[in-house]
DNA sequence: GCCGTTTTCGGCCCGACTGTTTTCAGTCG
């Protein structure tokens, strides 16, 4: 990621510093954007809007690209699976498919371009599934597909995106009570109608009512990913109408936040209505919901609303400023501007006396007249940084370029998707320096992990490694071997010291028994913290955005003991996790805790996803030296050995 | 439906937890 020298982008940049145009994953998210017939792009049919799009393909650009076919035949395969599940018919069949989707999701070549044989060498894709996506790609649907669809309400589906709502439990709700959406079960549980069902109690319907919650509590909004892809298409597809001067997102997306309501696209102009027009008629549009000469509002085929919204060119800077936002951010800077008998609007920092425009063209003029730096857009939450910014003492953020390295991925030798070369391969082509492999430990009993196996790992790893340090020259890569290591319910690792000892770093987390209590919970995390052998904890609260929430534990306590181990705390880059999120880390680093960010990378297009790791690090405020895998390889070195001499002389 | 140093059939991630049951089905990681 070492590509250049800047350590912060240009103040009027026109897209986030971790934009690299890399893929980020298959479409997944909760609430509205779930899964309904209309979401899963058919290719090549004339009639849907989503095969529109894949029939008009817009070269990618270095600011964006297109989805991924594979994504769309992994979102189908996906919904086959569950489908399958849910009509009660083979699991075995459903996993396979299950499999499938993920192979090809993560695969690195477009299946769209590839043959029955081609599509054979993808792991779990063999002639029957092979041959379906062949179907796809020449007729827009798999008649396999379409003959369960039609025995199925889409909302059943939906229904399964309930925690603790399964397959089984959304086909009896359909079967015996024709519930076929959220609403309508809610209703059939305050009738108290699911009370006569068998498997259906009491505390049944309280769980789905909590699930719904938890759900509903993420509203409207998307992953951050999912925002990110659409708008990035969005972006690149206008940047080429004529007449479009420049063209980024704003909103909540260019501040990186972890979910996302709307997406907000700005361009700049001198007449607006050929890119609205361009606009109107993308192929992602399925409704324009406001049409005006300055903005349009949108809803897409993804459920997600877009506004555009066109500047005149020499506004570009007030106006970037004011739909980053956040609102309190602006309501801040708009108090300074009064202090100084000034007014700023998205139009420009007027003056109020005379009504004269003083600055518009850039963020940072406009921050500049009102006494302040440039703010990173991931800052502009109103959590001090005005003040900060007044005092001349903002950050110098961590930045997707300073990362040398990620410390925490996985192999198909557990749950990962690619070979071990295949990863290291990829992490090469990302510019690192280092690259640790830590695929699960024993205790995921799933994985079938052995010492024997991890030990050959070991041997093929440090084969790999000479191999690297053999070329020489600045561009070499060194490779670390470690692992994902269970926290038991007692804080109890999966190997004993003298294995463990063997690793270059240990990451641990916990992966089950969530709901202990809080007490206990803590001393679980704070017993792996004083471990010799862990290095790094983590996804420290194990929440997963919109479907569980953290831990139960005090945090400050993990937090405290972090920093008395030398244990870093990940921020796991998973867009479903993204943890630490973003205030904890914030209370972290207060104890001088050191973090690192890491992609939990299953495959080698999740190294990918690092960038939202990075950004939730900006938006906790911190800086290269906070985060341990932006350190040279021999600090970073001995920031995993000292640890280790340390505890263990205590 | 996939796959193979357990290879063309017969397994497939396996154990725990929860709530509803009274011996187990469903869900989850």
């Amino acid at each position: 990621m070492r590509r250049g020298s800047t350590r912060r982008p240009p103040p009027d940049h026109p897209h986030p510093p971790f934009l690299d145009g890399a893929r980020v994953r298959p479409q997944t998210t909760w609430g509205s954007w779930l899964p309904s017939p209309e979401r899963v792009p058919r290719a090549g049919s004339p009639s849907g809007p989503s095969g529109a799009r894949v029939a008009r393909r817009v070269p990618t650009t270095t600011l964006g690209r297109v989805a991924r076919s594979n994504d769309e035949v992994a979102a189908l395969f996906q919904e086959y699976a569950d489908l399958i599940l849910i009509t009660g018919g083979d699991p075995f069949k459903a996993r396979a498919y299950e499999k499938a989707a993920r192979a090809i999701g993560g695969h690195h070549a477009e299946v769209r371009d590839l043959d029955l044989k081609g599509l054979q060498k993808i792991p779990g894709v063999g002639k029957s599934i092979a041959e379906k996506v062949l179907e796809y790609f020449r007729g827009g649907s798999v008649s396999a597909v379409e003959e369960v669809r039609a025995k199925i309400p889409a909302g059943v589906r939906q229904l399964t995106m309930i925690p603790t709502l399964g397959p089984r439990k959304a086909m009896t709700l359909y079967e015996e009570l024709h519930i076929s959406s959220i609403d309508e079960l809610v209703d059939a549980i305050h009738q108290e109608r699911l009370r006569d069902l068998k498997g259906f109690g009491p505390r049944t319907e309280e769980k789905i009512l909590h699930g719904i919650g938890l759900m509903q509590a993420a509203g409207d909004r998307v992953l951050v990913d999912v925002a990110m892809d659409l708008a990035e298409e969005l972006v690149s597809e206008l940047s080429h109408v004529r007449g479009c001067l420049r063209c980024v997102y704003a909103g909540s997306l260019r501040r990186l936040r972890e979910t996302i309501g709307d997406i907000d696209i700005l361009v700049a102009a001198r007449d607006s209505e050929p890119v609205m027009r361009a606009f109107t008629s993308l192929p992602q549009i399925t409704e324009v919901t406001a049409h005006g000469d300055t903005k349009t509002s949108v809803r897409t085929t993804r459920g997600l609303a877009v506004d555009l919204r066109v500047l005149p060119p020499d506004a570009w800077g007030a106006g970037l400023l004011y739909f980053t936002g956040s609102r309190a951010h602006n309501i801040r800077i708009r108090e300074i501007a009064v202090h100084q008998g000034l007014r700023l609007s998205e139009y420009g920092l007027f003056d109020v006396d005379s009504g004269d425009l003083i600055v518009s063209e850039t963020e940072e003029d406009v921050y500049s007249r009102l006494g302040l730096p440039w703010i990173p857009p991931a800052l502009r939450e109103d959590r001090g940084e005005v003040e900060a910014g007044l005092r001349g003492e903002l950050p110098e953020l961590v930045t997707e370029e300073d990362i040398r390295g990620d410390l925490h991925t996985h192999t198909d030798l557990t749950d990962g998707l690619a070979p071990l070369e295949e990863m290291v391969a990829a992490a090469e082509q990302r510019g690192y320096s280092y690259f640790a492999v830590t695929d699960h430990a024993p205790n995921l009993y799933m994985q079938r992990m052995t010492e024997e196996r991890m030990l050959e790992q070991r041997r093929q790893l440090h084969e790999l490694d000479r191999r690297h340090r053999g070329r020489g020259g600045s561009g070499r890569m060194r490779l670390l071997h470690g692992t994902e290591l269970n926290i038991d319910p007692d804080g109890e690792l999966d190997w004993p010291d003298d294995v463990l000892a063997g690793f270059d770093l240990c990451v641990a987390s916990v992966h089950s028994h969530f709901n202990q209590d809080r007490a206990a919970l803590t001393r679980r995390l704070v017993r792996a913290c004083e471990n010799p052998y862990v290095n790094v904890i983590g996804h420290p609260t194990t929440r997963v955005i919109g479907k569980r929430p953290g831990l139960d534990a005090d945090l400050d306590a993990v937090f405290a003991a972090c920093a008395r181990t030398g244990t870093a705390l990940e921020i796991n880059s998973h867009p479903d996790r993204l943890d630490l999120g973003d205030e904890a880390i914030l209370r972290a680093r207060r104890y001088g805790v050191k973090f690192v960010v890491n992609s939990d990378a299953h495959s080698a297009l999740h190294l990918a996803h690092l960038r939202f790791g990075v950004g939730t690090a900006q938006r906790g405020w911190l800086t290269s030296e906070d985060v341990i895998n932006t350190w040279p390889y021999a600090r970073l070195r001995r920031f995993l050995r000292k640890g280790r001499a340390e505890r263990s002389a205590a």
